[in-house]
DNA sequence: AGCACGCCGACT
DNA sequence: GTCGGCGTGCTC
């Protein structure tokens, strides 16, 4: 062991794309017991100023000491990254085979990354004394002015940030009033100051009653300690309740909870569920929010001022001053894992910190991925089930149309239209799914066999009818629909396929009289167009719900008895392995929104593959049986979970390029035994907003072998001459296979 | 990734 | 003559 006298250096990770870290001269009048790991540093770097992380105060530096520049200013005495982060981030980096500085930068909000002051302070507005003594019924004639000052008196003595005060929609006019009457005041505070919260002042509400089997699974989980568990709950089954169960053990132990929800989950509506349940002060990071905001956020989840801390995928690296708990809602949503740059699975990265942290972790769904079914049925993980749907709502009961030989209504057999008409006579709801926007997928000419492709990709065109163009779903390239052929000037042009317009055209003709209501990503881009949709749908009259996967997440809509899958057969024609694990949970998720109570749900399923064995098991004997059917194809074809994967993407302007570079690769690679490298291939869909794109697949059973021939090829692709050439990235683990 | 250096083409 | 194109090299 060294003594801190001869550490007279600092490795610094700096925020570049370079795999590795860089080592400074320990200032003489800095004393290196005081730096801890995790600080931010401000150093020279090349040319420029950059701010980095300090890994670690060492005694000798691994290039010649006088190379060696000196820091230019220590930012930190508490770490920005909390020993246990910093670790997080060192693992990521080394797993994911990522540069640190990067991986760090991506785990600190933007002005953290820059160098902020974070001994700064905020405004607060508290009540004041004269606020507090105030017979409310005095401000009568003011009601908005009493309701903010009730909610001061709540939230002393923290008080209420800027932000919070427009979260709770209080108008600038109503604070000043407040203010120049001495009932409330800003207070200056710094940020980092804030108390925890103090868990006897949580309101946990009337604790909901929950169900035997719901107790159940909370003790069980609560018996599990820190090992994780997997929580397999049907849809309805009140997965929440027991999140909520949970959570509120944690708080009431002055601990908080992190949370992370898919990109889509994180609607006001989800923050307020959980504001309703507990009023106790939670921190929210979702994308759209300013700088500041996230900075507020972050200090809210370090100072433990937040007791549940809120998120999508990179919240796993808020920091947590008395961590108790992490939940993984819908674990088997792909958003979570990132699809660019560092390529982490926030998932798995939740598993790792919740070993490293020492709590328990809760992985949820009620399709499980198979990677988490598998480490569930290998004891890795705890495995909890929810199988019974609370009081007497009925599980949905699944009907199959075979479309051979049935005479199509633009895509609608005869029995799904009758089955339609009938529930909604009943004055019932009815969702029509269908996974592809737009109006129509391919714009042919029918005298010369010209297909609408987009000019940057390898792509049809989405025909979008009511803006008259064609849109590339790949890329964002648009153009008008032409009046004739491109290519012979033909006038007969056909639109081929169907998409949810032209559903919803399709449905407003047969069922005029009803409501249409068309939910995917073009209807809903207005900020407010889903909240209006969901009030609509809420009221219960007779509508028609289309839409795309957007439908099949989140939202549960009690009305509706009918739920109509269009088209299933699309995952049986893709060249991804996942494709059919992905439908299974798609159709299940999809299924899980309709029925309550009386009403059960029917979901109809359309196909031209009745008898694909795999989906009579998903629909006749359930989900389980599914993935152990589908873990047991892996098995056998040597595909994850049971053999690893790590990807080497390539891209660039030329066709040539990516293989060439990735060539260079896989020929430099010395043959080992465990390890197979597959490729240079190119992607299926070869060129992508004018780039070239190839892939090199790397696979083994043992995934440290994976390891180092992964970083055999980085290093290998560092150095190949065509490097310049290409934009290169790595993918551990990858969702999407080429 | 930045940023600078350096060596060739077409401009005020 | 120089402004600037992007190939090459380097970052403790």
């Amino acid at each position: 062991m060294s003594s801190p006298k001869d550490k007279k250096y600092l490795n610094v990770a700096v925020p570049t794309p370079l795999r590795r870290t860089f080592h400074y001269r320990l200032p003489a009048s800095v004393d290196p017991a005081g730096l801890n790991p995790g600080i931010r540093i401000r150093v020279p770097f090349g040319r420029r100023t950059l701010v980095g992380v300090l890994i670690e105060a060492t005694s000798t530096a691994p290039v010649d000491k006088n190379r060696l520049k000196t820091p230019f200013a220590i930012l930190d005495d508490d770490p920005v990254l909390a020993p246990i982060l910093l670790r997080l981030c060192l693992w990521a980096a080394d797993y994911y085979q990522h540069p640190v500085g990067e991986v760090i930068a991506s785990a600190l909000p933007a002005l953290v990354r820059r160098g902020a002051d974070i001994a700064q302070t905020e405004e607060f507005l508290v009540s004041t004394e004269k606020g507090f003594t105030l017979d409310l019924s005095l401000l009568k004639r003011a009601p908005a002015q009493a309701a903010l000052l009730r909610l001061l008196r709540g939230s002393d003595p923290s008080g209420l940030t800027r932000t919070r005060l427009k979260q709770a929609a209080v108008t600038a006019g109503v604070i000043r009033a407040l203010v120049d009457k001495g009932f409330a005041a800003w207070i200056s505070r710094r940020l980092g100051d804030q108390a925890p919260f103090d868990p006897g002042g949580v309101d946990y509400k009337a604790t909901i009653e929950l169900t035997e089997a719901q107790h159940q699974v909370v003790a069980s989980i609560a018996a599990a300690g820190t090992k994780p568990s997997l929580l397999f709950g049907i849809t309805g089954s009140g997965k929440t309740e027991v999140y909520f169960e949970l959570i509120e053990k944690v708080l009431r132990a002055g601990k908080q909870a992190l949370v992370l929800v898919p990109e889509i989950g994180l609607t006001p509506q989800t923050v307020q569920r959980f504001n309703a349940r507990f009023n106790v002060p939670i921190s929210v990071f979702h994308s759209g929010m300013t700088d500041r905001e996230r900075l507020t956020a972050w200090m809210a989840a370090r100072s433990g001022a937040a007791g549940i801390i809120i998120g999508t995928r990179s919240a796993i690296f808020a920091p947590l001053k008395h961590p108790g708990l992490i939940v993984v809602d819908e674990e088997h949503d792909t958003s979570f894992k990132q699809q660019d740059g560092f390529r982490y699975s926030a998932r798995d990265l939740a598993v790792l910190r919740g070993q490293m942290e020492q709590v328990p972790v809760i992985l949820g769904s009620a399709t499980p991925s198979l990677e988490s079914w598998h480490n569930a049925k290998t004891g890795k993980y705890h495995l909890v089930r929810l199988v019974s749907r609370p009081g007497t709502t009925m599980p949905a009961t699944y009907r199959v149309i075979d479309l051979r030989n049935l005479p199509l209504t633009e895509g609608f057999a005869p029995p799904l239209l009758e089955a339609m008409k009938r529930e909604l006579e009943a004055h019932n709801q009815v969702l029509v799914f269908l996974n592809r926007r737009g109006y129509s997928p391919v714009l042919m000419c029918r005298e010369c066999g010209y297909i609408a492709h987009c000019h940057r990709c390898d792509a049809r065109l989405t025909v979008h009818q009511p803006m008259g163009v064609l849109i590339c779903h790949h890329c964002t390239s648009q153009i008008p629909i032409p009046r004739t052929c491109p290519e012979c000037h033909g006038a007969d042009l056909a639109l081929i396929g169907i998409g949810t317009q032209r559903i919803e055209q399709t449905l407003s003709d047969l069922f005029g009289k009803h409501r249409i209501i068309r939910i995917d990503r073009d209807s809903t881009r207005g900020k407010h167009n889903m909240d209006r949709f969901r009030a609509e749908i809420q009221k219960g009259e007779p509508v028609i719900l289309v839409g795309t996967q957007l439908l099949a997440k989140g939202h549960h809509f009690p009305d509706v008895t009918l739920v109509a899958i269009v088209d299933m057969d699309a995952g049986f024609y893709s060249a991804n392995y996942k494709a059919s694990e992905r439908m299974g949970q798609l159709i299940l998720q999809v299924g899980g929104r309709a029925g309550r109570a009386n009403k059960p749900g029917v979901v109809v399923i359309q196909t031209h593959l009745p008898d694909q064995p795999i989906f009579r098991q998903l629909i006749e004997e359930g989900y389980e049986r599914f993935a152990d059917r589908l873990l047991q194809e892996r098995k056998t074809y040597e595909l994850p979970p049971f053999h690893h994967h790590a990807l080497i993407r390539a891209e660039a302007t030329t066709r040539q390029a990516p293989m060439n570079f990735l060539q260079s690769i896989a020929e430099n690679v010395n043959p080992a035994t465990s390890v197979s490298v597959l490729g240079p291939i190119p992607a299926s869909m070869e060129r992508k907003a004018g780039k070239y794109r190839a892939h090199l697949l790397i696979s083994s059973d043992a995934r440290t072998s994976l390891k180092h021939m992964l970083a055999h090829c980085i290093e290998l692709a560092e150095t190949s001459p065509s490097t310049r050439k290409v934009r290169w990235s790595v993918d551990v683990d990858p969702v999407d296979l080429f």
